[in-house]
DNA sequence: GTGGTCTAGACCACG
DNA sequence: GTGGTCTAGACCACT
């Protein structure tokens, strides 16, 4: 597990961490089943509240990225890959959707957007 | 003119209207020098505060969209059309990169997020 | 007469009008009780509204520079070199003195205020 | 911190604000990083409303004096001394152009200008 | 009539 | 505890 927080970022601290930890797990660098760090020892780590890491761990648990034993840790999911790439889907769909309605708004056409996404990439 | 506000959206109300006043000039269906209703006419009709409208139209001054003559009303900036689409690549560049740092981090390859644009757009 | 306005400054008209006429005045370019043109005449060819050039006028009178006779029209107050001497730098001074306390709180040195004068007069 | 308003001024509050954080950070009486009281604080201390405080403030966030982070405050941005010196120097010649312009349309010289700046300094 | 400033107070998001 | 957004309404300056 590997962190890295932008303070001068507008992302909140704990959408960082979510989405940080969500990519982890989807690029297959966190595996099933694994356990995470306490959260205790992640805020020290990091330098911020105990209440911020609880947060993201809260949404990955609504999400099913990740479970929690009471007393005993958090988890990565036991997750088939092929329910993996369902969520990564999900979640890469509904962001692409609202970026798309974005750049149609301001009347980019699909070949500039192919364009600007080859140059940019 | 034509505004749609969602109370749904987690987006800030002022920013929506920033946003749509950006997309229409940058379309061109608001003109260069073209009056702009009053603001307090807007707030009633979109029946939201007079400061909230007044946030977006400050917003849109500060980034050079529209500009504002006291006891006259506020309209649109006069642009040529090369202004114009310097600041339509800027503002959508900004975003794409940051939209694209999302999707590299989540694991797309260039080819799936072609492909993902292709099959949404 | 002579009178530039810019509708992108963020001075107000009535002070434009203001101020170049007492320039115009203090330069001698308006000489002491020459008539001025009709306030209908200004605003139309201006094209601003005859209570602004009103505004003006009425200050230029309460501070002296002209003097208006019902049904006759406005004239250049009559003044000896001496009297508008006074006036000017009454003007002067009033705005050099906040501006010079401006220049002090952001912590220039009367050297630097000199040498930015130079450099830029 | 320590700021003075004056009600007699025709400045708007928020710009005294501003201009006064503006000259104590490039005084260096406000340090690189260094906490701001919460806004709330100031509000009540200077008996003025919170958005009078938060619209100054977002004067300086745009211009890069400050930086906020939701939940945490308010600190003064971290600039090295040539940002700085950078800052200072453009907000100064803007508003010295802009000075001088008018000293020249009332018909002052380059040497009348600097006496009396030795006058009144 | 326009926009500009300011207020008091509510509710939400973040840490 | 922070700051962020929004409201309803007042008063002033400018045209």
């Amino acid at each position: 597990m590997n962190i890295v927080l932008s303070t001068s970022s507008n992302k909140p601290i704990y959408q960082q961490l979510t989405e940080q930890l969500q990519a982890q797990i989807m690029r297959g660098e966190l595996k099933s089943g694994e356990v995470l760090p306490p959260i205790r020892t992640i805020a020290k780590e990091l330098r911020i509240s105990i209440i911020t890491v609880k947060k993201a761990w809260e949404q990955l648990e609504r999400d099913g990225f990740i479970y929690t034993m009471v007393g005993r840790g958090s988890f990565v999911a036991e997750l088939t890959s092929c329910q993996l790439e369902d969520k990564r889907k999900t979640l890469i769909n509904e962001k692409m959707a609202k970026d798309i309605a974005y750049y149609k708004e301001m009347g980019l056409s699909l070949k500039e957007i192919l364009e600007a996404v080859n140059k940019l990439f």
